[in-house]
DNA sequence: AAAGTTCATGAAAGCGCTTTCAAGCGTGGA
DNA sequence: TCCACGCTTGAAAGCGCTTTCATGAACTTT
């Protein structure tokens, strides 16, 4: 653990040539003489130099960090998408830079605001309330990737899931055990997904040619509390239903709570599906049918998808189609 | 949305100052005339800026970012002590720099490698596999806050929370309730806190002149997967037991489903408590017991030390003591 | 009143790297 | 043989800020 680290500088020195020499050999920005090479590799060996990302930045190069815009770092749901932004990005040298924006647009504009001043390469958006005119603003100066919408230019990309398919998954799925009466504890209604995965509830309905009951319908705001409260204001209003259909696992877990409270099993009394699946869905009690988001995943492929902007390249990745993981919590109506 | 930010240099043009005087106000690091600070503060407005941290960073100086060492960003448990951190260090203008060791002393050792050259102006480290050793020697050039431990050292501050009393307290608990053959699954023996909490459970049997029965121990590894494989080993070795203590709470959820499975419930055939207290914990079903470890307190707590240690400040801060939280899943034997 | 202090301020030298700019070299065409 | 051209390479100028050093002004001190 050396105090003073060895600049490039020092590593010119040794390996007798000048410092433009190596930063040109470090960032292939020019063609070196093979002699050249070797010596500066031998010189970067033996004296353990790092180039400091602090310095590059400065100079005006990469700093090879990306800032990663969440919403809460405590997110079960994202987290398994910065993991996998973390994972990738590790592996092309490149650092993440995670600040939330708490589902708000202008902390998230302010988070945007200290990840350029602090001079990242590329902006990788999850989901987020911004609007898209803000982000192509963005995606002006610095490459962009975003998930949860859908939008083009030069410098963005994104990555969306398909909500209305996996919403559709899961209402069929319920809809094929016989269940008829199916309620739906909808998102908060500003994200564009809750409304998406209500249309795919929808959806499976109109394909079958049934009508759906909007008194089985109600809003959450995809956290536990609002699943229980919506079960418990379906049961207080007397609604009656033989499956639940949420518009994420989060509402499930506080439905399913609300429903052993009132003494109606899972799944004998009332069918569940979530959505997202996360890691806790597997371990409920009885553990949770729910469409798979692939949230690891997705975060993998936005960092592949920003490390092919920052060289360049179209991104090629895409996300994988909507599936429905069938557990306990479903059964014939 | 400016492109090119402004600079240090156009404040000190536009308030008639040196660029030397804008810097002494922005830092404190001397005095200067008041009608100077005036014409620098109206500079600062009307125009705009914003320091720039990286060449902050660059010329010796604050790169106001305090990195932070954890284990898996998408831990539930370690979760909420990120956003603790964020929210805390957020408010004295600060930015977190998350990085994952993956409970991996070498993987460790590199991420602080990493916050090193990034000229991070500090450094968290939760947990950590690290040696206090080598703590101690990154605190010799950085100041350091570490939770999980208790060590002392100039420029270094450790924030242990009381995993004996906290286990005691959960023992105590099912005791009390009349239970005497209680199951404990232990955690990961390489973490110190299991080994604590598992003492706590020892020490709860020897206040009460009460033999612990060894078959009833059993080790996990703090994961849900781990819960439930303990509990099949239990019943299938034949182990009788009325309650279980699980060292986290994510074992417990394992557990739950391992008894859901062999038809017996909690807290009717067998009593439950667990450790962490993580959000999830109160929508289970049923709710589990638990001991609540208040972790984005302590991620408050840390920042605030952190901060301490920057300004020259001995932390005065201190863990809470623990706390049971006793909900649906423990009942009288 | 002269010399010694203190104090606010500016000039200038970096921090470690990138990037123009220009020079030096070797090569091929006339 | 000479000149033009292309190629590798080094010198040097920043990037935006901090910090030492030096300077002159304003006060003390005797």
């Amino acid at each position: 653990m050396s105090n003073k680290s060895v600049t490039l500088e020092q590593v010119a020195a040794h390996a007798g040539v000048s410092p433009s020499t190596v930063s040109r050999i470090l960032n292939g920005t020019a063609v070196v003489s093979d002699d050249k090479k070797q010596a500066v590799a031998e010189a970067i060996r033996t004296l353990g130099f790092v180039p400091n990302p602090v310095a590059r930045g400065l100079a005006g190069g990469r700093t090879l960090s990306i800032g990663v815009v969440t919403q809460a770092i405590d997110s079960p749901f994202y987290g398994a998408a910065l993991r996998g932004i973390e994972e990738q990005l590790g592996q092309a040298g490149y650092s993440p830079l995670f600040v939330s924006g708490h589902w708000n647009a202008a902390e998230e504009a302010r988070c945007i605001e200290v990840l350029r001043s602090r001079r990242v390469d590329g902006i990788i958006v999850l989901t987020g309330r911004l609007s898209d005119a803000a982000l192509r603003a963005v995606s002006r100066q610095l490459p962009v990737v975003v998930t949860g919408r859908s939008l083009k230019a030069p410098g963005l990309f994104s990555l969306n899931f398909d909500n209305l398919t996996g919403a559709r998954l899961a209402t069929e799925h319920l809809l094929a055990l016989g269940h008829r009466r199916i309620a739906f504890i909808g998102g908060d209604p500003v994200h564009p997904d809750a409304l998406e995965r209500e249309r795919g509830y929808r959806a499976a309905f109109a394909a079958v040619d049934l009508p759906v009951d909007e008194s089985l319908i109600t809003a959450g705001a995809y956290h536990e509390e609002s699943g229980r409260e919506a079960v418990e204001r379906l049961l207080n209003a007397g609604r009656r239903f033989t499956a639940i259909f949420s518009a994420n696992d989060q509402m499930a877990f506080g439905a399913a709570l609300a429903l052993h409270r009132r003494g109606l099993r899972v799944p004998q009394d009332v069918s569940m599906v979530g959505f997202d699946d996360l890691a806790a869905s597997s371990y409920t009690i009885p553990p949770l049918s729910s469409v798979h988001q692939p949230m690891q995943e997705l975060g993998r492929l936005a960092a592949t998808a920003m490390l092919d902007l920052l060289a360049g390249r179209k991104p090629g990745v895409a996300m994988p189609a909507p599936q429905l993981v069938s557990r306990e919590s479903t059964a014939a109506a």
